[in-house]
DNA sequence: ATCATTGATTTCTCTAGAGAAGTGCCTCAC
DNA sequence: GTGAGGCACTTCTCTAGAGAAATCAATGAT
């Protein structure tokens, strides 16, 4: 006799976390409600404190709550940034003196935390791509609605940029693809490659990320017409914050 | 009289995890090995289970790990598949009678798993694209070396396509693509919109994810070259398992 | 040799309780 | 009114222990 194919029920926390997200889901919890707290399913279950938190770890760590320490646990919002990739990087943008980043925030006002420019001896990768280790390394942090964003390392040949406005914080008109364009070196093929995953802890604190929020990774290579690679740039996003945009034909 | 600003050591659970995280990282524990578990980690600081037990599940939520009952917990593997944007739906390959998958396993054996094909009213924004909410759907599983890697969910619109192939399990050589081209509505232009997030219940079991897996979802619209909007498709991969690439001109 | 059983090991679920630390509101003194 | 202090509430960290359930290898019966 064989035992009947019994459905074995879930466990409480997962019963519990699969109610909380199923308001969430519905509507009934919005953006920045409270949700019931350890406390409160404790007495509404009738289970130990560690089993309230094991529910709402549950719902953390899938992006859908946030817990802020003596305050409680909110729903979590999700405004996403939409970032153009094939249109915003054509000719005519930065070929009339604006920056890319431009037409990502469409409007919404974005800054430039950190800035570290640095020559440094690139790792293998990019070594490779750029024909050399010697590179000229743009690292910064963008912010949106004071929110921290997007991490961005831009390499760049060294012996291209060397002594050019690359090598300064402030880049002038057009930013660096402008740059590039003066000295003869002007990006017409790019080659975006794209990973998600979960955060580093350095990334976890530089983008303040919560608990359950991916990143998505972005690896960029910037070639001329002649199929020079000048600029090899990873991006590290919000992934929360983010719709990536891709247009093009057959 | 101000505290001095001490930084205040992490708890317990984090820098055990931290180690565990940099034995990982740098390579000392590979794909597959073995982490120490509940009870080395009890014994070897002197800690409770539930302690032990919260190490382990940062790394398990960040994706490093992998826990199997009753065996242990395992360092994780990242094999990504390479899926092509801009290049791979070029008209070269799906005019020569191949389907687009074929480009993005580089001779990996896939297998489609599961296909549904109903004939649905569609959800707002998929019907305001496609011009009415009347679809025929196709709902796939993909798999690659046993494993399922993405779940597509595409929408024709039913005026168009009843009666052909694709209402069909066997869409015939060239896919979908090839049918549209045929009945003179081929694609020949595409938007695609790229998330990432954690994965939803059911998608954590069609997909078989293990926690702190990442999900990227892509929505690609094709059109016509008069701009008729032909497909909409919802496309969930497993973030693990994949790297996908855009190239473009400026 | 093959198969079933047993037992050790492991992760998983949950209880009960305690102190630390951050938040937010209210009250009280000024 | 304005600020300081206190207090209630919240999440966070951790201990100690117990039974359930899955895995894996060894043992024993056929």
């Amino acid at each position: 006799m064989q035992q009947s194919p019994v459905p074995p029920e879930p466990p409480i926390y997962r019963r519990i976390a699969d109610g909380l997200r199923e308001a969430i889901l519905s509507g009934d919890l919005r953006d920045g409600d409270r949700l019931p707290g350890e406390n409160a399913l404790m007495a509404r279950h009738g289970i130990a404190r560690a089993t309230a938190r094991q529910a709402l770890s549950v719902l953390i760590n899938e992006g859908l709550a946030v817990p802020k320490r003596g305050s409680g646990v909110y729903v979590r919002q999700f405004r996403p940034i939409r970032r153009h990739g094939s249109r915003r990087l054509s000719r005519d943008q930065w070929g009339r003196g604006e920056a890319i980043w431009d037409s990502d925030t469409r409007g919404r006002p974005y800054t430039v935390d950190e800035v570290y420019i640095d020559r440094e001896t690139a790792e293998d990768a990019v070594a490779r791509v750029l024909g050399g280790p010697e590179v000229w390394v743009r690292r910064r942090r963008y912010s949106v609605d004071e929110r921290p964003v997007q991490l961005s390392v831009s390499h760049f040949p060294a012996a291209l940029v060397e002594g050019t406005a690359i090598t300064r914080e402030d880049t002038g008109p057009g930013g660096v693809y402008a740059r590039l364009g003066e000295l003869g070196h002007a990006p017409a093929h790019f080659t975006e490659e794209i990973k998600a995953r979960m955060p580093h802890p350095h990334e976890t604190v530089q983008l303040d990320l919560p608990a359950g929020t991916p990143v998505i990774v972005i690896a960029r290579v910037a070639r001329t017409a002649d199929g020079v690679a000048v600029e090899v740039n990873e991006m590290i996003l919000d992934a929360a914050s983010y719709v990536l945009q891709y247009d093009f034909d057959s």
